[in-house]
DNA sequence: AAACATGGACTACAAATGTAATCAAAATAA
DNA sequence: TTATTTTGATTACATTTGTAGTCCATGTTT
């Protein structure tokens, strides 16, 4: 009886570590800790226990480089990002994407290829429910 | 040098009580422990800690009605709704709100009226960038 | 009036989170 | 080889969060 599925909720902290290593992986930890150094200012330790972290949780993995690991990501960030975007929408707006993307686009403004973009979607929508 | 716009930040279990006061307020602590009677299973008092956290955060606010308070969001759930939005939108898609669309249709299925809601949406904006 | 019930305030407490510091083993420098 | 540095592992600690329990003042029942 494997637990199957223990969601991994990954913290605030926890995922900017993750997304520098979706950007590319493997790296080092100091790899991690230097590209982290432009949006963040952590310190050192704190990205490392971050990386521990996110390897207890079963989100990392990695390789013994010498001394050293490398990490990277166990889990794709498009599953990631559309499990959360499944749940974002259906807690603040009962599952439907249309008024979303209207507090959206009333909050920000849309580009010419936000809009180009969406059409392309919806085309592709209705030629495949014709 | 008042420490003007403290961002709330509102837990998971904070939300849902706020989430029914959104629904219809006021309300006194007993309804909201009613209503949320439906979906969760929250003993009384934890109710009563999440409504007594949200006016600390100054989320909520309450009336007097004899011994009750009767209490009501501060916050428009509008509001709240578009600033988690964009923020959302930007940690996981860079601020480009049709992937995070695509993501989600491609994760769920887009109803007739989806569409249509985000074809009406596309007309406006047209109309508006000529 | 006396006893009881009720509602918010305050207290509790473990787990998660943000943010590091310390320790120990291995690699490197002197 | 010995001292020093580096790296992950372990430990630390305040705050937030989930989830209630206890206290006290006021309202209600007998």
């Amino acid at each position: 009886m494997s637990k199957m599925s223990d969601k991994p909720e990954i913290s605030n902290a926890e995922f900017e570590v993750l997304d520098v290593l979706w950007d590319d992986h493997p790296a080092t930890s100091n790899e991690v800790i230097a590209r982290l150094n432009d949006k963040k200012d952590w310190h050192e330790k704190t990205v490392k226990t971050l990386l521990g972290r996110l390897v207890n949780k079963e989100v990392l993995g990695f390789e013994k480089q010498q001394r050293q690991y490398l990490y990277y990501p166990l889990i794709a960030k498009e599953d990631y990002t559309k499990k959360e975007t499944t749940s974002f929408v259906s807690r603040l707006f009962k599952g439907k994407i249309a008024p979303m993307v209207a507090g959206f686009a009333n909050q920000n403004s849309l580009s010419k290829q936000d809009v180009d973009e969406l059409k392309a979607l919806i085309k592709k929508w209705e030629e495949n429910n014709d």
